[in-house]
DNA sequence: GTCTATACGTTGATAGAC
DNA sequence: GTCTATCAACGTATAGAC
């Protein structure tokens, strides 16, 4: 159903092995993620990230010095994560606006693993979240990554005509506020409310919508 | 700078005195509803209320039975702002476009209660945060007078050709979401980020965009 | 390597003083 | 009407057993 999803996923395990070669280090963090990308920082308990990941409450404390740092290190690979995803659609083939679409794709699958990120990232660089103040500075710092990677595409997508001419920075910060909202709007929905497709999401910075199967425009 | 917020605000206040008499009542939810709509259920302390309040801890349960009441009470305050204000702009004059137009400037607004208020509806309803139940259910329930209210200017706007003729559903979703992504940015937002008018946010589901200044659309 | 037991701090909630 | 003192519950983090 998408193959974008996937190449996130297999690129962001296989990173995510090399990076933490430990087994139990890796089932940790995978699990926190999932529990903290859900509850927050201060609602997600040490004891239900163990119990996720099959280890008992104290038996994290081998690993990490604080719940603190577990989320630190989140953070962390979640901005890389993030930043990644937008930096590989900016190497694809094809127009500025057929890479924005495959990463819009990559966002919105029903289980992307971009998407826990994102929103990951934004729960406490917010301070929107009771965060820990070293989670916001990395999350900050690394945030400007996803920007720096989009912003030219942007820009491209100008020149060629396909966007309209509207600050990129600006046009960016739409961007990823829409798809945050989206990821949002994911969790809540709990059964299978319609959702958009990338096409209409990514209407609000296409230059002419013609083409669309738009009829009797001005009849 | 924006006469939607002002009106939101005033509305809202008004409604908020009818409905609690009592002056340290208003003070403390007034201030809960900010504390829990920037810190969260779990990371927001009775403490943090009742010192933001102008009280000591223990005296915010002389009104309140417990930290849940308090959100929960909040959750549906701002539940029926939400959908007072989307009901308003129902009944506005003008095509269906300038009504939500009128909308969306209300959510941008810097300020903007409406903001506020839809952040902590979706905060809970979600369980994206480790929200109580009885708080989810409200939200879930007054959750669906926004899209009941969105929706109906949504098919006009169809009907009068200004709107594309996608799921009117769809695009309500795909435009609270985008509200709501919009309105967590701006919190993190520290300085002075570029951020969209409501001119663009609405491009996704405007029909024509003829007449927006673009130029050499076809070369 | 993994768990259990426990110490310590924090916070929600209550009771009683002023 | 408002505050201080205090209890009980919970959660983080540690120490030590298996």
């Amino acid at each position: 159903m998408s193959r974008q999803s996937d190449w996130l996923k297999a690129r962001y395990a296989e990173n995510f092995a090399n990076a933490m070669p430990n087994y139990a280090i890796r089932q940790i963090l995978l699990h926190a993620i999932e529990v903290f990308s859900k509850k927050g920082f201060a609602a997600a308990k040490i004891k239900d990230i163990a119990a996720s990941a099959g280890f008992s409450q104290g038996y994290v404390y081998t690993y990490f010095k604080s719940k603190e740092e577990i989320f630190t290190q989140i953070v962390e690979l979640a901005a890389d994560g993030a930043g990644r995803a937008v930096a590989f659609a900016a190497e694809l083939p094809g127009s500025p606006l057929d890479k924005i679409t495959w990463l819009t794709e990559a966002f919105l699958a029903p289980d992307s693993i971009a998407m826990q990120h994102w929103r990951l990232i934004l729960l406490q660089s917010a301070g929107s979240e009771g965060a820990p103040e070293s989670a916001k500075r990395v999350s900050a710092e690394k945030m400007k990554r996803p920007f720096e990677h989009l912003i030219p595409i942007i820009v491209e997508g100008q020149k060629a005509g396909e966007i309209i001419e509207e600050d990129p920075m600006m046009l960016a910060i739409t961007y990823f506020s829409t798809i945050q909202g989206l990821g949002i709007a994911r969790i809540q929905t709990v059964g299978d409310l319609p959702f958009p497709s990338a096409e209409v999401v990514l209407r609000f910075m296409k230059k002419s919508p013609k083409g669309d199967g738009e009829r009797d425009a001005h009849f």
